[in-house]
DNA sequence: CGTGCTGTTGAGGACGATCAATGACGGTGG
DNA sequence: CCACCGTCATTGATCGTCCTCAACAGCACG
């Protein structure tokens, strides 16, 4: 259940069991949310912390005209709303939406700040999970000037690195065309003719109306993509792109002690909860 | 020439004098930067983190038909590349270019690693700074659909409040059109023609070719600016947008010893650097 | 068997890009 | 002091991308 948690707070740099446990402890299982509904509203104050354990979500903009832009996708072992704590006006009109069934758990504020003054590094790691939500930020933001092709190209991208992130191997992404307009920002009418175009291209499978991507490397070419910037050594030696040592500043000392203590935690969760994937397809 | 820093800092929790010091202490003096000179190339090696003591920056990234992106602007008192730290590839393909002439300081990231170390409320500082940042972004991020028009009013309005809060009370703004054009993602000409609109409906000044406010109201208005996405009650006041209570989750501790030590320490620098503030429009 | 959501297609038009040329200004060097 | 240069601002004309407004087909769901 909270293996996908774990596994993104040890790519965070919180690798000791003694700190990791506690930190997993204080996550409370919230069941689950159905694929359309909100995980979050914009108007709810902010009292927990929303851990999205299984399934996909994104973190989008009401806009006046009523349409929605999505900021960011979420998967599982993400923070849905960690930009609420502390930073009081932050994200005043933003939402969480579930975009495929989701299993969600939830961390409340006061027993997150009791930890974080405990153990220092539990900040350092969700400073890290900070740095990381900007970065794909940055990566949208430099993607404006791009045509729509290209862009479309790049979500599917991102899409498809952060799903093995997961240990999710399915080449079938599962967004609606309607989710991908809301998300690129572009018409729905314009993603329909860009997902044609991309089937012409042999990139997207022509049969069926689910988005699948049969020629990743292309697809890969096309949209120019780095992927640097999602810090996923372990997922990007897939897409052939080289990277550095991480450097682990100082505070994640790698240790594999993860040990008995996350089994056991995990063991007496998993009793509690009984959660499923949640991950199929629309 | 630290006042800057330190307000930002206190806006960011770090308010204790026993805390505060120490930080400031680490920080050196690197010189300036002329405008349109690059205050960090993209390629050098993170080993330092730039603060900017005076001036305006912008945080950009190269694409590749040789324009640029600006994904954020940096004013006196912002880390320049917080998001190198700690976080190995983020950032890989950014820059920081100076738009006016710029005073910049460095802090070593050992140092820095040290005091996150030994001061608990620095890393959630450091953290609130990376949320700040990125509710920047997502504010970008939500603009891509709108008009030009919106669009330039919008980045207009940010630059406005965020001079405020580095004390800046002119309402001329020290960017030329191509820097416009970089920033909001439109062609220099299609800028133009914007401006020229503003300067019509009478919220830009027609004489000179500077960019002068003379309508902030209407600006806003226009631009339907929010601006609790900042996070500076005491700015946001002027512009009649009500906030709530900042909830100091459990660290910052409103103590207003900032002090003697703080003073002492500013009088110390002064006599080592002997900076102006460098923020002559264009 | 309707109802609703998604995907698909066409036509027309708006917004913004590109190309090209010019003027204004500041700085530099002769 | 003036010629020269580069950057910035401005303008016109043309073109392309993408939007909007339809209408309709397939599929899932009740």
């Amino acid at each position: 259940v909270l293996d996908a948690f774990i596994g993104k707070l040890r790519d965070l740099g919180l690798n000791r069991a003694e700190e990791l446990q506690p930190f997993l402890e204080i996550v409370k299982p919230r069941g689950k949310v159905s694929r359309g509904q909100d995980i979050l509203r914009s108007d709810d104050t902010p009292k927990h912390l929303i851990v999205l354990l299984a399934g996909v979500s994104c973190l989008y903009e009401c806009l006046e005209d009523g349409r929605r832009q999505i900021i960011a996708f979420q998967y599982a072992g993400d923070l849905c709303d960690l930009h609420r704590f502390t930073l009081s006006e932050s994200g005043r009109r933003l939402a969480v939406g579930a975009l495929t069934e989701c299993s969600i758990g939830v961390i409340a504020h006061k027993d997150l700040e009791r930890l974080v003054v405990e153990y220092r590094s539990l900040a350092l790691t969700l400073w890290r999970a900070m740095m990381f939500e900007a970065s794909v930020f940055r990566e949208k933001l430099a993607m404006v000037r791009r045509p729509a092709l290209e862009r479309v190209a790049h979500l599917l991208c991102e899409q498809l690195a952060r799903y093995e992130a997961v240990g999710i191997t399915s080449a079938t992404i599962p967004l609606t065309q309607v989710v991908l307009a809301d998300a690129v920002g572009l018409s729905i009418v314009h993603i329909n003719r860009t997902v044609q175009e991309l089937r012409r291209l042999g990139i997207l499978s022509t049969k069926g109306r689910a988005i699948e991507v049969v020629n990743k490397a292309q697809l890969a070419t096309l949209a120019s993509f780095d992927g640097c910037y999602l810090n996923m050594p372990q997922v990007l030696s897939h897409w052939h792109i080289s990277m550095g040592p991480r450097s682990d500043a100082g505070c994640a000392i790698a240790c594999d002690e993860i040990s008995l203590a996350i089994c056991q935690t995990l063991q007496r969760e998993e009793r509690h909860l009984n959660f499923d994937t949640g991950t199929r397809p629309l």
